[in-house]
RNA sequence: GGAGAGGUCGCAUAGUCUGGUCUAGUGCGCGCGCCUGGAGAGCGCGUAUGCCGAAAGGCAUCGAGGGUUCAAAUCCCUCCCUCUCCGCCA
């Protein structure tokens, strides 16, 4: 949620970044103007609480019954004139938070401006694109020709976008985790075990709600919401808080199950395990104060380009354009890593740098050591790599002219001695 | 799921029965000052957040949300959470 100072104060800068994303500018005058609405109806009632607190007061000690009797009476319409604006009022401030709510973030300005994903940016290359004496086979085909990946399985028990990891294939992917989880505690984050399902508030406070609910699947009985990312629960770990500016920055790394209702459209991703209603991803997430975030946005850049690097892959960085933009990001990097077998460049990773925007929403502060007013802290989210696709990725990469796979060094420790992935007959 | 006890300004507590001197008291912690050779003790002052306002100041918040009332921490209703016991369970 954006500011509503920057709308008294500059409502130029908002329209400028509605430009930059190819959106309307309106609402930024009917904002203005509800927050007149509501600033006027503020005064007006509190004024009246005002008058209210202090003749009830007066009635409390009053002696004569008759002159006590007059004032209540008097009070009595004051209380109904209050009512009637406190209605007026909640109406125009739901309006009103309702229409902030559905603002973008202010972009970075360092972010290019385009329309779509065709005009994001590559600013870094790594590695070169693998060559094979064989023809690389792709994960779908690679998977169940090894044994460790069941599409039928999936299906059958499920339905259609799910799949089951088997034996090696299972075991990889448990390895890339834990793998995943030690380098980012390594690189300074503190490991943190969610909740994979959340209350309604903390949707709204993660900024998934109202926005995208048609992406979330619910438990009604419950009215419990399973996460889209790990990202929900580690923004709302600190939701409502006041942290001390010694804290900062805060590090977090977490492993969850992430679950997405998102419609599939037809035609598109529809092989193998790119993308599904349920996948793993360990994420990293950043809480710092504002003039850290962006320096802290490009270390944690470094950390997950790490784990490309460290896996071995070949992958390019990829700065998104303004059109690309997630709703809460001021600025965006995505990671991707080449999928030989599919021939692909796959989104392992992005990285936003989401300034004041979640904070808001979710109401955490810090408490600036000099003294003086609290400020919302910036957060900063990212992957530290989407398992399918890292998995498809490694597999693609790793495969051999017999049609094994050899698992990458750093995974050893986790993989057993058998550090082949040969078909199990 | 059942029974009971609770949730108060960083922490601990008072206040709730009996609505109005609660502008929420007290202790601890923390900050500033006095005192001191220095420290401690002692003394004094201060010590939540948000909103409205140019300011003075005002309004709101006692787990959350409703209600009763001129007036609610206090009375009523719903919900959430914590603790104890029982049930169930990995």
């Amino acid at each position: 949620m954006l500011d509503i100072e920057l709308f008294r104060n500059h409502p130029e800068l908002v329209r400028q970044a509605l430009k930059k994303r190819y959106l309307d500018t309106a609402p930024v005058d009917q904002v203005i103007e509800l927050d007149i609405q509501r600033r006027e109806r503020i005064q007006k009632v509190e004024a009246l609480r005002a008058e209210r607190n202090i003749v009830s007061k007066e009635i409390g000690s009053m002696k004569d019954a008759a002159k006590r009797q007059e004032k209540i009476e008097a009070m009595r319409s004051v209380g109904e004139a209050i009512n009637t604006l406190e209605i007026e009022l909640r109406k125009v401030e739901a309006e009103l938070l309702d229409l902030l709510s559905s603002f973008p973030n202010i972009l970075d300005e360092n972010v290019p401006v385009g329309a779509d994903e065709s005009e994001n940016v590559v600013i870094k290359s790594v590695g070169d694109l693998p060559e094979f004496d064989f023809q690389p086979l792709p994960h779908w085909d690679l998977g169940p020709s090894l044994g460790i990946l069941d599409f039928e399985q999936g299906v059958k028990i499920t339905g259609s976008r799910f799949y089951v990891l088997s034996g090696a294939g299972a075991r990889l992917q448990r390895a890339l985790i834990a793998w995943m989880l030690d380098l980012h505690i390594r690189q300074g984050y503190t490991e943190k075990y969610l909740p994979f399902m959340v209350k309604t508030e903390t949707v709204y406070a993660a900024g998934q709600l109202p926005k995208f609910k048609e992406n979330l699947y619910k438990d009604h009985e419950e009215d419990l919401w399973f996460i889209p990312t790990a990202e929900v629960p580690l923004t709302c770990l600190h939701m409502e808080e006041i942290l001390e500016e010694t804290s900062l920055p805060l590090h977090y790394t977490a492993y969850t199950p992430c679950f997405r209702r998102e419609k599939m459209s037809a035609g598109r991703d529809v092989r193998g395990i790119k993308r599904g209603h349920q996948f793993d991803k360990v994420e990293m997430y950043t809480f710092c104060k504002p003039e850290e975030s962006q320096a802290e946005f490009l270390k944690m850049v470094a950390h997950a380009e790490q784990t490309c690097a460290l896996l071995g892959l070949t992958y390019r960085v990829n700065q998104l354009c303004s059109g690309d933009l997630g709703f809460g990001a001021s600025i965006t990097y995505d990671i991707e890593a080449w999928a030989p077998g599919c021939g692909e460049w796959l989104e392992v990773s992005s990285i936003s740098n989401v300034t004041d925007f979640q904070a808001r929403r979710a109401n955490i502060r810090y408490r600036p050591e000099s003294g003086g007013s609290t400020r919302y802290v910036h957060t900063i989210n990212g992957s530290g790599l989407g398992l399918p696709r890292t998995l498809i990725a490694v597999l693609e990469t790793y495969q051999q002219a017999d049609g094994s796979v050899v698992v990458p060094e750093v995974l050893h420790p986790w993989i057993g001695s058998d550090t082949t992935i040969r078909k199990e007959y």
